[in-house]
RNA sequence: ACCGCUGGCUAUGCAGUCGCGGGGGAGGUGAAAACCCCUCGAGGAAAGUCCGGACACCACAGGGCGCGGGCGGUGGGUAACGCCCACCCGGGGAAACCCGCGGGAAAGUGCCACAGAAACACACGGCCGAUGGCGCGCCAACACGUGAGGCGCGCACAGGCAAAGGUGAAAGGGUGCGGUAAGAGCGCACCGGCGCUGCGGUGACGCGGCGGCCAGGCAAACCCCGCCCGGUGCAAGGCCAAGCAGGAUCGACGACCCGGCCCGGGGAGAUCCAGGUGGGCUGCGGGGCGAAAGCCCCGCCGGAGCCUAGGCCCGGCGAGAAGGAUGGCUGCACCCGACAGAAUCCGGCUUACAGGCCAGCUACGGAA
RNA sequence: GCCGCUAUCGUCUAGGGGACUAGGACGCCGCCCUCUCACGGCGGAAACCCGGGUUCGAAUCCCGGUAGCGGUG
């Protein structure tokens, strides 16, 4: 963890619509994960997160939760992310369970598998 | 008090480290950003969005009607409330105590299925035959005629009755005695209800005296009475920046707006289609001194009192995001941690909840 | 966040205090018809979101929850 980047965030509605739009998907049964590479001309601001969970996953209290497992597990993994990309991470309702079962840990699990399948390309 | 009841408090804690959001910054590298340093950072319900306000815009939020909505024992408290406190009444409990949308059913309308004779004022079966009627017998009367009147028995025709029976959630005072042809508040005693009245209480109401028995239930059915009520909601609203393309209809003979109608008033734009942008600041969470610790002022909440009724005293609190912060890891301790996450703010209500602590009250029974 | 609306068989719905034992359509199951399937006929299973209250009586009225849906820059 040398050079501890800062944590960038998205948030711009077009933002989010862009790597919707345009960026590759890779999911399982908890989660989906967008990735997007920004245009050079861009600042290169680093990575950023953005994350999204609808109110099928539960109460407000579950919801922070699982906001903040993703966040935590999102950037205990940075040396895997590929630079200067927008990333969106959207909870299905099953990630409740398995943050209240295993914590962030097992999000961390499920979230390196999705950045295996996305590593190859964005690298 | 082990099992009961009431009120209040608390809501895993500590240390290290990495990170996140807001505010500030003496000094250091900086033009700035940033690094760095300091500080603050979820709840008793933040919840449901059920009431009441503040605030903002609609006109300055006005008058009448009450179409419409809400509230409902009494007296206080409060900015206000459907909330709180005390009391009254009714119900529950052995008690502490708890529960109650708790005005009016003699203003009117409506409903009361099935059953039952009858559901608001009735008589199926039944009881009675005092009174009147009819029939028979006897007396009056020694015999014949007449057969008034009287007595007894029978019929159940007129009529009287609502106690006991059956139906039902409910049949209109209850129990007992008297009374009667049979009965009935018909009379009486007690109880319950109602009216008048005396006393006590600010009042709901309570206690007593007298009268008389007239009055089914439902108003969380319409309604009546009393009191209250403009609308929209911080995505309200204000300011700035960027960008585009206009067209149709209506309009000072008044469009449109002020929830409905009327009065009264504002008033130059209004509605629809197409196009553009979907950014920032503010509203938004107190101020001052200080590098900081801290101190002072201000505001809000809670508490016990004091006095010229507004302050004084003590304690606590003062987070402010905007794709939306309050978290991760490690270690230690214990009874292994419930419900749950601020979103304009405040006062309530309601609902959810593992436990722990403190204070007070009650003593029928159970366990020991 | 704020402001609203709705809830009845598997699905769409009727019913707005009383035999409601909750009706209908589609679907499902069984039987008949047919060589078989479809169509048709007969029969059947299947629901008032949950908890209190008012009433003699509640799917219906009142209160409190739960779930779902919609509007609003």
């Amino acid at each position: 963890m040398a050079d501890r980047k800062k944590r960038g965030r998205l948030s711009r509605s077009g933002d989010f619509d862009r790597v919707y739009r345009d960026g590759r998907s890779h999911a399982n049964r908890y989660l989906v994960l967008y990735a997007f590479p920004r245009a050079e001309q861009e600042g290169a601001d680093g990575v950023r997160l953005g994350i999204s969970v609808s109110r099928k996953v539960g109460g407000a209290v579950e919801r922070n939760a699982v906001k903040r497992a993703l966040r935590e597990a999102f950037w205990e993994l940075d040396e895997r992310l590929a630079p200067d990309h927008d990333f969106v991470i959207v909870a299905r309702p099953d990630s409740a369970g398995l943050v209240e079962r295993e914590g962030t840990k097992g999000v961390r699990v499920a979230l390196a598998e999705l950045l295996a399948e996305s590593g190859p390309q964005a690298a």
